[in-house]
DNA sequence: GACGTTTTAGACAATGGCGTCTAATTTTAC
DNA sequence: GTAAAATTAGACGCCATTGTCTAAAACGTC
Protein backbone atom coordinates (compact mmCIF):
# COMPACT_ATOMS: atom_id res chain seq x y z
CA UNK A 1 0.00 0.00 0.00
CA UNK A 2 1.87 3.19 -1.08
CA UNK A 3 -0.36 5.96 0.14
CA UNK A 4 -3.85 6.40 -1.48
CA UNK A 5 -4.37 3.18 -0.43
CA UNK A 6 -8.13 2.55 -1.03
CA UNK A 7 -9.60 0.28 -4.09
CA UNK A 8 -9.97 -3.50 -2.61
CA UNK A 9 -10.87 -2.22 0.57
CA UNK A 10 -13.01 0.17 -0.40
CA UNK A 11 -15.48 -2.96 -1.70
CA UNK A 12 -14.91 -4.31 1.61
CA UNK A 13 -15.45 -1.36 3.44
CA UNK A 14 -19.15 -0.97 2.01
CA UNK A 15 -19.94 -4.55 2.12
CA UNK A 16 -19.53 -4.85 5.76
CA UNK A 17 -21.09 -1.00 6.43
CA UNK A 18 -24.22 -1.95 4.08
CA UNK A 19 -24.23 -5.45 6.09
CA UNK A 20 -24.02 -4.12 8.98
CA UNK A 21 -27.28 -1.47 9.18
CA UNK A 22 -29.50 -4.45 7.98
CA UNK A 23 -27.69 -6.67 11.19
CA UNK A 24 -27.82 -3.14 13.61
CA UNK A 25 -31.44 -2.25 12.25
CA UNK A 26 -33.05 -5.69 12.50
CA UNK A 27 -31.10 -6.71 15.80
CA UNK A 28 -29.92 -3.82 17.92
CA UNK A 29 -26.64 -2.69 18.97
CA UNK A 30 -26.97 -5.49 21.67
CA UNK A 31 -28.17 -7.95 19.66
CA UNK A 32 -26.46 -7.24 16.78
CA UNK A 33 -23.24 -9.82 16.27
CA UNK A 34 -19.89 -9.66 14.54
CA UNK A 35 -20.43 -13.03 13.29
CA UNK A 36 -23.46 -12.21 11.67
CA UNK A 37 -22.38 -9.05 10.15
CA UNK A 38 -19.16 -10.58 8.60
CA UNK A 39 -21.36 -13.33 7.08
CA UNK A 40 -23.96 -11.10 6.09
CA UNK A 41 -20.61 -9.00 4.46
CA UNK A 42 -19.24 -12.30 3.07
CA UNK A 43 -15.84 -11.38 4.57
CA UNK A 44 -13.94 -12.66 7.73
CA UNK A 45 -14.58 -11.44 11.57
CA UNK A 46 -10.69 -10.17 11.05
CA UNK A 47 -11.69 -8.02 8.43
CA UNK A 48 -14.10 -6.00 9.99
CA UNK A 49 -11.80 -5.74 13.46
CA UNK A 50 -9.19 -5.01 10.70
CA UNK A 51 -11.07 -1.75 9.71
CA UNK A 52 -13.09 -1.00 13.09
CA UNK A 53 -11.53 -1.07 15.87
CA UNK A 54 -14.51 -2.69 18.01
CA UNK A 55 -18.15 -3.36 17.99
CA UNK A 56 -19.05 0.55 18.82
CA UNK A 57 -16.69 1.67 16.68
CA UNK A 58 -18.03 -0.22 13.55
CA UNK A 59 -21.58 0.84 15.32
CA UNK A 60 -20.67 4.62 14.79
CA UNK A 61 -19.27 4.45 11.40
CA UNK A 62 -22.43 2.69 10.15
CA UNK A 63 -24.66 5.21 11.55
CA UNK A 64 -22.42 7.97 9.96
CA UNK A 65 -22.25 6.41 6.65
CA UNK A 66 -26.45 6.03 6.85
CA UNK A 67 -26.41 9.83 8.09
CA UNK A 68 -24.20 11.36 5.25
CA UNK A 69 -26.23 9.24 2.40
CA UNK A 70 -29.36 10.33 3.94
CA UNK A 71 -28.45 14.22 4.16
CA UNK A 72 -26.89 14.25 0.80
CA UNK A 73 -30.55 12.71 -0.99
CA UNK A 74 -32.40 15.53 1.44
CA UNK A 75 -30.02 18.11 -0.17
CA UNK A 76 -30.61 17.19 -3.71
CA UNK A 77 -34.45 16.96 -2.86
CA UNK A 78 -34.27 20.33 -1.50
CA UNK A 79 -33.01 22.10 -4.67
CA UNK A 80 -35.93 21.25 -6.66
CA UNK A 81 -38.68 23.10 -4.43
CA UNK A 82 -41.32 24.62 -6.44
CA UNK A 83 -40.48 28.07 -6.78
CA UNK A 84 -43.60 29.69 -8.55
CA UNK A 85 -47.18 29.83 -7.05
CA UNK A 86 -48.85 28.32 -10.43
CA UNK A 87 -50.16 24.90 -9.45
CA UNK A 88 -48.74 25.24 -6.28
CA UNK A 89 -51.00 22.27 -4.87
CA UNK A 90 -49.76 19.71 -7.85
CA UNK A 91 -45.99 20.80 -6.94
CA UNK A 92 -46.49 20.74 -3.41
CA UNK A 93 -48.06 17.25 -3.81
CA UNK A 94 -44.95 15.87 -5.89
CA UNK A 95 -42.58 17.19 -3.13
CA UNK A 96 -44.28 15.42 -0.71
CA UNK A 97 -44.44 12.21 -2.10
CA UNK A 98 -40.92 12.51 -3.44
CA UNK A 99 -39.78 13.51 0.34
CA UNK A 100 -42.08 10.32 1.89
CA UNK A 101 -40.21 7.80 -0.58
CA UNK A 102 -36.79 9.38 -0.66
CA UNK A 103 -36.27 10.61 2.65
CA UNK A 104 -39.16 9.09 5.23
CA UNK A 105 -40.19 5.32 3.94
CA UNK A 106 -37.10 4.23 2.35
CA UNK A 107 -34.17 1.86 3.85
CA UNK A 108 -32.11 4.53 5.30
CA UNK A 109 -34.88 6.77 7.36
CA UNK A 110 -36.23 3.21 8.55
CA UNK A 111 -32.83 3.04 9.83
CA UNK A 112 -32.08 6.24 11.56
CA UNK A 113 -35.47 6.22 13.02
CA UNK A 114 -35.24 3.01 14.61
CA UNK A 115 -31.57 3.82 15.42
CA UNK A 116 -32.94 6.78 16.99
CA UNK A 117 -35.08 5.40 19.21
CA UNK A 118 -33.08 2.66 20.46
CA UNK A 119 -29.42 4.35 20.49
CA UNK A 120 -30.21 7.85 20.60
CA UNK A 121 -29.89 8.30 24.79
CA UNK A 122 -26.44 6.34 24.01
CA UNK A 123 -24.75 8.41 21.65
CA UNK A 124 -26.39 12.08 22.24
CA UNK A 125 -24.32 13.80 19.82
CA UNK A 126 -24.45 11.32 16.89
CA UNK A 127 -28.34 12.02 16.76
CA UNK A 128 -27.69 15.74 17.54
CA UNK A 129 -25.85 16.16 14.24
CA UNK A 130 -28.79 14.07 12.47
CA UNK A 131 -31.34 16.11 14.17
CA UNK A 132 -29.84 19.09 12.73
CA UNK A 133 -29.13 18.30 9.38
CA UNK A 134 -32.55 16.36 8.62
CA UNK A 135 -35.46 17.41 9.83
CA UNK A 136 -33.76 20.39 10.88
CA UNK A 137 -32.71 21.51 7.62
CA UNK A 138 -35.98 20.17 6.38
CA UNK A 139 -38.05 22.52 8.33
CA UNK A 140 -35.37 25.45 8.01
CA UNK A 141 -35.68 24.99 4.14
CA UNK A 142 -39.56 24.75 4.28
CA UNK A 143 -39.90 27.39 6.28
CA UNK A 144 -37.75 29.38 3.80
CA UNK A 145 -40.09 28.57 0.91
CA UNK A 146 -43.31 29.41 2.81
CA UNK A 147 -41.94 32.82 3.55
CA UNK A 148 -41.65 33.09 -0.19
CA UNK A 149 -44.76 31.81 -1.22
CA UNK A 150 -46.42 33.85 1.26
CA UNK A 151 -44.53 37.19 0.15
CA UNK A 152 -46.11 36.61 -3.65
CA UNK A 153 -49.53 36.45 -1.80
CA UNK A 154 -50.24 32.54 -2.72
CA UNK A 155 -49.94 31.24 0.74
CA UNK A 156 -51.11 33.20 4.37
CA UNK A 157 -49.21 32.07 7.16
CA UNK A 158 -48.53 33.64 10.70
CA UNK A 159 -45.78 31.19 11.58
CA UNK A 160 -43.50 29.93 9.16
CA UNK A 161 -41.93 27.18 11.04
CA UNK A 162 -45.14 25.65 12.75
CA UNK A 163 -46.58 25.46 8.99
CA UNK A 164 -43.55 23.71 8.21
CA UNK A 165 -43.48 21.65 10.74
CA UNK A 166 -47.14 21.11 9.88
CA UNK A 167 -46.68 20.39 6.44
CA UNK A 168 -44.46 17.71 7.35
CA UNK A 169 -46.56 16.01 10.05
CA UNK A 170 -49.84 16.02 7.44
CA UNK A 171 -47.95 14.21 4.67
CA UNK A 172 -46.99 11.60 6.99
CA UNK A 173 -50.41 11.21 8.56
CA UNK A 174 -51.46 8.41 6.68
CA UNK A 175 -48.12 6.66 6.31
CA UNK A 176 -47.77 6.63 10.10
CA UNK A 177 -48.36 2.82 10.84
CA UNK A 178 -46.38 1.85 7.47
CA UNK A 179 -43.76 3.64 8.21
CA UNK A 180 -43.24 2.68 12.05
CA UNK A 181 -43.37 -0.65 10.46
CA UNK A 182 -41.21 -0.58 8.49
CA UNK A 183 -43.27 -1.43 5.39
CA UNK A 184 -42.70 1.06 1.97
CA UNK A 185 -46.67 2.27 0.58
CA UNK A 186 -46.90 1.71 -2.54
CA UNK A 187 -46.96 4.62 -4.85
CA UNK A 188 -50.93 4.78 -5.13
CA UNK A 189 -50.60 5.17 -1.17
CA UNK A 190 -47.79 8.06 -1.00
CA UNK A 191 -49.87 9.53 -4.55
CA UNK A 192 -53.15 10.03 -1.64
CA UNK A 193 -51.30 10.91 1.33
CA UNK A 194 -49.56 13.31 -0.18
CA UNK A 195 -52.56 14.74 -1.94
CA UNK A 196 -55.15 14.60 1.50
CA UNK A 197 -52.06 16.21 3.28
CA UNK A 198 -51.22 19.00 0.55
CA UNK A 199 -55.53 19.84 0.37
CA UNK A 200 -55.34 19.84 4.07
CA UNK A 201 -52.47 22.20 4.14
CA UNK A 202 -53.71 24.77 1.56
CA UNK A 203 -57.15 25.15 3.21
CA UNK A 204 -55.76 26.39 6.04
CA UNK A 205 -52.96 28.12 4.66
CA UNK A 206 -54.11 28.18 1.13
CA UNK A 207 -54.98 32.45 0.14
CA UNK A 208 -58.44 32.27 0.25
CA UNK A 209 -58.92 34.57 -2.96
CA UNK A 210 -59.93 33.39 -6.04
CA UNK A 211 -61.76 30.11 -5.26
CA UNK A 212 -58.62 28.62 -6.46
CA UNK A 213 -56.92 26.59 -4.20
CA UNK A 214 -59.21 23.40 -3.88
CA UNK A 215 -60.72 22.46 -7.36
CA UNK A 216 -63.61 20.93 -6.06
CA UNK A 217 -64.77 22.27 -2.86
CA UNK A 218 -67.06 19.72 -1.46
CA UNK A 219 -65.84 16.51 -3.55
CA UNK A 220 -65.17 13.39 -1.43
CA UNK A 221 -61.30 13.21 -0.42
CA UNK A 222 -59.12 10.13 -1.47
CA UNK A 223 -59.63 8.55 1.61
CA UNK A 224 -56.42 6.25 3.07
CA UNK B 1 -51.11 -21.10 48.94
CA UNK B 2 -54.93 -21.43 49.85
CA UNK B 3 -56.83 -20.69 46.69
CA UNK B 4 -56.53 -17.54 45.43
CA UNK B 5 -53.53 -17.10 45.58
CA UNK B 6 -52.33 -13.27 44.92
CA UNK B 7 -50.93 -10.89 48.10
CA UNK B 8 -47.40 -11.15 48.72
CA UNK B 9 -46.77 -12.22 44.94
CA UNK B 10 -48.44 -9.59 43.66
CA UNK B 11 -46.34 -6.41 45.01
CA UNK B 12 -43.36 -8.79 43.55
CA UNK B 13 -44.71 -9.01 40.20
CA UNK B 14 -45.74 -5.06 39.94
CA UNK B 15 -41.75 -4.59 41.25
CA UNK B 16 -40.60 -7.24 38.88
CA UNK B 17 -43.08 -5.64 35.92
CA UNK B 18 -41.97 -1.99 36.63
CA UNK B 19 -38.37 -2.67 36.87
CA UNK B 20 -38.33 -5.00 33.93
CA UNK B 21 -40.16 -2.49 31.74
CA UNK B 22 -37.42 0.15 32.32
CA UNK B 23 -34.58 -2.32 31.94
CA UNK B 24 -36.17 -3.44 28.61
CA UNK B 25 -36.86 0.45 27.32
CA UNK B 26 -33.32 1.41 27.93
CA UNK B 27 -31.35 -1.48 26.31
CA UNK B 28 -33.54 -3.22 24.57
CA UNK B 29 -34.68 -6.89 24.80
CA UNK B 30 -30.95 -8.08 24.01
CA UNK B 31 -29.48 -5.63 26.15
CA UNK B 32 -31.62 -6.08 28.90
CA UNK B 33 -29.92 -8.69 31.55
CA UNK B 34 -32.08 -10.30 34.11
CA UNK B 35 -29.96 -9.92 37.05
CA UNK B 36 -30.00 -6.00 35.72
CA UNK B 37 -33.89 -6.41 36.18
CA UNK B 38 -33.61 -8.40 39.60
CA UNK B 39 -31.50 -5.81 41.21
CA UNK B 40 -33.68 -2.92 39.38
CA UNK B 41 -36.73 -5.03 40.94
CA UNK B 42 -35.33 -5.33 44.66
CA UNK B 43 -35.85 -8.98 44.08
CA UNK B 44 -33.66 -12.47 43.70
CA UNK B 45 -33.49 -13.69 39.99
CA UNK B 46 -34.60 -16.95 40.84
CA UNK B 47 -38.11 -14.86 41.47
CA UNK B 48 -38.03 -14.03 38.32
CA UNK B 49 -38.07 -17.29 36.72
CA UNK B 50 -40.42 -18.05 39.29
CA UNK B 51 -43.18 -16.15 37.56
CA UNK B 52 -42.09 -16.18 34.47
CA UNK B 53 -40.74 -19.37 32.65
CA UNK B 54 -37.64 -17.26 30.30
CA UNK B 55 -36.68 -13.96 29.52
CA UNK B 56 -39.24 -13.66 26.81
CA UNK B 57 -41.95 -14.30 28.60
CA UNK B 58 -41.04 -11.87 30.99
CA UNK B 59 -40.65 -9.31 27.60
CA UNK B 60 -44.15 -10.41 26.76
CA UNK B 61 -45.76 -9.98 29.76
CA UNK B 62 -44.23 -6.36 30.44
CA UNK B 63 -45.21 -5.43 26.85
CA UNK B 64 -48.92 -6.52 27.62
CA UNK B 65 -48.91 -4.87 30.98
CA UNK B 66 -47.99 -1.29 29.95
CA UNK B 67 -50.12 -2.40 26.76
CA UNK B 68 -53.09 -2.78 28.96
CA UNK B 69 -52.66 0.42 31.25
CA UNK B 70 -51.67 2.34 28.10
CA UNK B 71 -55.34 1.05 26.91
CA UNK B 72 -57.08 1.73 29.74
CA UNK B 73 -55.54 5.73 30.16
CA UNK B 74 -57.01 5.85 26.03
CA UNK B 75 -60.20 4.59 27.47
CA UNK B 76 -60.84 7.12 29.66
CA UNK B 77 -59.61 9.98 27.44
CA UNK B 78 -62.06 9.35 25.19
CA UNK B 79 -64.68 9.47 27.08
CA UNK B 80 -64.14 13.24 28.12
CA UNK B 81 -64.57 14.28 24.53
CA UNK B 82 -66.19 17.83 23.96
CA UNK B 83 -69.34 17.16 22.66
CA UNK B 84 -71.02 20.43 22.28
CA UNK B 85 -70.02 22.90 19.58
CA UNK B 86 -69.57 26.07 21.69
CA UNK B 87 -66.08 26.90 23.00
CA UNK B 88 -64.91 24.34 20.16
CA UNK B 89 -61.26 25.54 19.95
CA UNK B 90 -60.56 25.58 23.32
CA UNK B 91 -62.41 22.13 24.14
CA UNK B 92 -60.37 20.19 21.39
CA UNK B 93 -57.21 22.09 22.48
CA UNK B 94 -57.29 21.02 25.88
CA UNK B 95 -58.28 17.35 24.69
CA UNK B 96 -55.06 17.41 22.72
CA UNK B 97 -53.07 19.01 25.19
CA UNK B 98 -54.36 15.61 27.48
CA UNK B 99 -53.76 13.38 24.81
CA UNK B 100 -50.23 14.16 24.76
CA UNK B 101 -49.57 14.23 28.37
CA UNK B 102 -51.15 11.19 29.00
CA UNK B 103 -50.68 9.15 26.07
CA UNK B 104 -48.28 10.25 23.91
CA UNK B 105 -45.15 11.63 25.95
CA UNK B 106 -45.74 9.91 28.60
CA UNK B 107 -43.44 6.70 30.29
CA UNK B 108 -45.99 4.21 28.82
CA UNK B 109 -45.98 5.71 25.38
CA UNK B 110 -42.57 5.94 24.89
CA UNK B 111 -41.63 2.85 25.71
CA UNK B 112 -44.35 1.34 23.52
CA UNK B 113 -42.72 3.29 20.84
CA UNK B 114 -39.57 2.28 21.33
CA UNK B 115 -40.60 -1.50 21.61
CA UNK B 116 -42.92 -1.43 17.90
CA UNK B 117 -39.61 0.25 16.22
CA UNK B 118 -37.13 -2.03 18.28
CA UNK B 119 -39.26 -5.58 18.28
CA UNK B 120 -42.22 -5.15 16.46
CA UNK B 121 -41.11 -7.27 13.81
CA UNK B 122 -40.14 -10.22 15.57
CA UNK B 123 -43.48 -10.29 17.30
CA UNK B 124 -46.61 -8.81 14.76
CA UNK B 125 -49.38 -10.57 16.65
CA UNK B 126 -48.44 -8.37 20.01
CA UNK B 127 -47.90 -5.54 18.15
CA UNK B 128 -50.79 -5.60 15.72
CA UNK B 129 -53.31 -5.92 19.16
CA UNK B 130 -51.20 -2.60 20.22
CA UNK B 131 -51.98 -0.85 16.87
CA UNK B 132 -55.84 -1.68 17.14
CA UNK B 133 -55.88 -0.77 20.72
CA UNK B 134 -54.38 2.65 20.71
CA UNK B 135 -53.94 4.72 17.31
CA UNK B 136 -57.10 2.47 15.70
CA UNK B 137 -59.71 3.30 18.50
CA UNK B 138 -58.21 7.07 18.58
CA UNK B 139 -58.32 7.31 14.91
CA UNK B 140 -61.90 5.81 15.17
CA UNK B 141 -63.00 7.58 18.30
CA UNK B 142 -62.26 11.11 16.85
CA UNK B 143 -63.68 10.20 13.69
CA UNK B 144 -66.65 9.79 14.85
CA UNK B 145 -66.44 12.77 16.99
CA UNK B 146 -65.87 14.98 13.97
CA UNK B 147 -68.82 13.51 11.87
CA UNK B 148 -70.80 13.86 14.94
CA UNK B 149 -69.74 17.67 14.68
CA UNK B 150 -70.03 17.62 11.14
CA UNK B 151 -73.19 16.66 11.06
CA UNK B 152 -74.06 20.07 13.63
CA UNK B 153 -72.57 22.13 11.25
CA UNK B 154 -69.44 22.55 13.00
CA UNK B 155 -66.99 21.69 11.19
CA UNK B 156 -66.97 21.11 7.28
CA UNK B 157 -65.08 18.06 6.88
CA UNK B 158 -64.85 15.37 3.17
CA UNK B 159 -62.89 12.27 5.12
CA UNK B 160 -63.24 11.70 8.45
CA UNK B 161 -60.81 9.24 8.94
CA UNK B 162 -58.02 11.51 6.96
CA UNK B 163 -59.24 14.18 9.11
CA UNK B 164 -58.60 12.15 12.19
CA UNK B 165 -55.21 10.81 11.22
CA UNK B 166 -54.40 15.01 10.72
CA UNK B 167 -55.53 15.61 13.76
CA UNK B 168 -53.45 13.26 15.57
CA UNK B 169 -50.29 14.53 13.14
CA UNK B 170 -50.61 17.85 13.59
CA UNK B 171 -50.80 17.61 17.31
CA UNK B 172 -47.63 15.83 17.54
CA UNK B 173 -45.76 17.89 14.73
CA UNK B 174 -44.59 20.93 17.33
CA UNK B 175 -43.34 18.02 19.82
CA UNK B 176 -42.00 15.43 17.19
CA UNK B 177 -38.24 15.41 18.77
CA UNK B 178 -38.73 15.62 22.36
CA UNK B 179 -40.80 12.95 21.70
CA UNK B 180 -38.44 11.31 19.55
CA UNK B 181 -35.69 11.87 22.17
CA UNK B 182 -38.14 10.59 25.35
CA UNK B 183 -38.34 13.60 26.79
CA UNK B 184 -41.20 14.98 28.38
CA UNK B 185 -42.12 18.44 27.19
CA UNK B 186 -42.93 21.11 29.68
CA UNK B 187 -46.74 22.29 30.40
CA UNK B 188 -46.09 25.65 28.30
CA UNK B 189 -44.97 23.59 25.24
CA UNK B 190 -47.53 20.87 25.54
CA UNK B 191 -50.44 23.91 25.72
CA UNK B 192 -48.54 25.99 22.83
CA UNK B 193 -48.61 22.93 20.67
CA UNK B 194 -52.10 22.25 20.89
CA UNK B 195 -53.09 25.41 20.00
CA UNK B 196 -51.09 25.42 17.02
CA UNK B 197 -52.56 22.08 16.36
CA UNK B 198 -56.39 22.69 16.56
CA UNK B 199 -55.70 26.55 15.21
CA UNK B 200 -54.35 25.16 11.78
CA UNK B 201 -56.89 22.05 12.02
CA UNK B 202 -60.08 24.63 12.03
CA UNK B 203 -58.92 26.36 9.60
CA UNK B 204 -58.62 23.61 7.21
CA UNK B 205 -62.11 22.11 8.64
CA UNK B 206 -63.85 25.06 10.69
CA UNK B 207 -67.10 26.50 9.62
CA UNK B 208 -65.97 29.27 7.25
CA UNK B 209 -69.68 31.28 9.03
CA UNK B 210 -69.77 33.84 10.78
CA UNK B 211 -65.91 34.09 11.36
CA UNK B 212 -65.77 32.91 14.74
CA UNK B 213 -63.24 30.11 14.45
CA UNK B 214 -60.10 31.65 14.78
CA UNK B 215 -60.81 34.86 16.80
CA UNK B 216 -57.76 37.13 15.68
CA UNK B 217 -57.00 36.25 12.19
CA UNK B 218 -53.97 37.65 11.98
CA UNK B 219 -52.08 37.88 14.90
CA UNK B 220 -48.68 35.77 15.33
CA UNK B 221 -48.82 32.50 16.48
CA UNK B 222 -47.68 31.56 19.40
CA UNK B 223 -44.59 30.00 18.18
CA UNK B 224 -42.93 26.55 18.76
C1' DG C 1 -45.33 -22.65 67.30
C1' DA C 2 -45.73 -25.62 63.04
C1' DC C 3 -46.28 -26.16 58.28
C1' DG C 4 -46.37 -25.01 53.49
C1' DT C 5 -45.06 -21.49 50.34
C1' DT C 6 -42.16 -18.01 48.69
C1' DT C 7 -37.96 -15.83 48.53
C1' DT C 8 -33.08 -15.60 48.66
C1' DA C 9 -28.11 -16.01 47.76
C1' DG C 10 -25.03 -18.36 45.57
C1' DA C 11 -23.00 -22.07 43.03
C1' DC C 12 -23.24 -24.28 38.65
C1' DA C 13 -22.96 -25.80 33.66
C1' DA C 14 -23.78 -24.31 29.13
C1' DT C 15 -23.87 -21.04 25.71
C1' DG C 16 -22.45 -17.42 22.90
C1' DG C 17 -20.26 -13.32 21.83
C1' DC C 18 -16.11 -10.27 21.78
C1' DG C 19 -11.66 -9.35 20.67
C1' DT C 20 -6.83 -11.41 19.89
C1' DC C 21 -3.63 -14.18 17.66
C1' DT C 22 -1.45 -17.05 14.15
C1' DA C 23 -0.33 -19.14 10.02
C1' DA C 24 -1.69 -19.68 5.44
C1' DT C 25 -3.52 -17.59 1.33
C1' DT C 26 -4.91 -14.05 -1.74
C1' DT C 27 -4.61 -9.58 -3.62
C1' DT C 28 -2.23 -5.46 -4.94
C1' DA C 29 1.65 -2.50 -6.23
C1' DC C 30 5.76 -1.92 -8.64
C1' DG D 1 8.25 -11.96 -10.19
C1' DT D 2 8.56 -10.19 -5.82
C1' DA D 3 7.49 -7.89 -1.77
C1' DA D 4 4.13 -5.62 0.99
C1' DA D 5 -0.45 -5.44 2.42
C1' DA D 6 -4.89 -7.37 3.02
C1' DT D 7 -7.82 -11.27 3.80
C1' DT D 8 -9.09 -15.65 5.59
C1' DA D 9 -10.25 -19.57 8.67
C1' DG D 10 -9.83 -21.10 12.80
C1' DA D 11 -8.38 -21.62 17.45
C1' DC D 12 -8.16 -19.32 21.77
C1' DG D 13 -9.08 -16.87 26.37
C1' DC D 14 -12.24 -14.18 28.51
C1' DC D 15 -16.34 -12.61 30.19
C1' DA D 16 -21.38 -11.91 30.53
C1' DT D 17 -25.66 -14.11 30.49
C1' DT D 18 -29.12 -17.58 30.72
C1' DG D 19 -31.53 -20.87 33.15
C1' DT D 20 -31.14 -24.67 36.80
C1' DC D 21 -30.38 -26.29 41.26
C1' DT D 22 -29.85 -26.40 46.31
C1' DA D 23 -29.99 -25.26 50.99
C1' DA D 24 -31.13 -21.75 54.03
C1' DA D 25 -34.06 -18.02 55.41
C1' DA D 26 -38.38 -15.27 55.55
C1' DC D 27 -43.16 -15.17 55.39
C1' DG D 28 -48.10 -16.13 56.08
C1' DT D 29 -51.68 -18.89 57.94
C1' DC D 30 -53.78 -21.71 61.06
Amino acid sequence: MTGHTQRGQCAKRLSILEAAAEVFCNQGFAGASIDEIAAAACVSRQTIYNHYREKETLFVAVVEDVMNRANAMLFSMLSTFPDNADNLEDDLTAFVVRLNRNCICNHDGKFLRKLVQMEGERYPHLFESWRQHGPGKLTTALSALFARLAHKGALVIDDFDVAARQFVALGNADLQMTVLFGGMPTDGELEKAARNAVRTFLKAYGRPGPEKASPQPQLATVSG
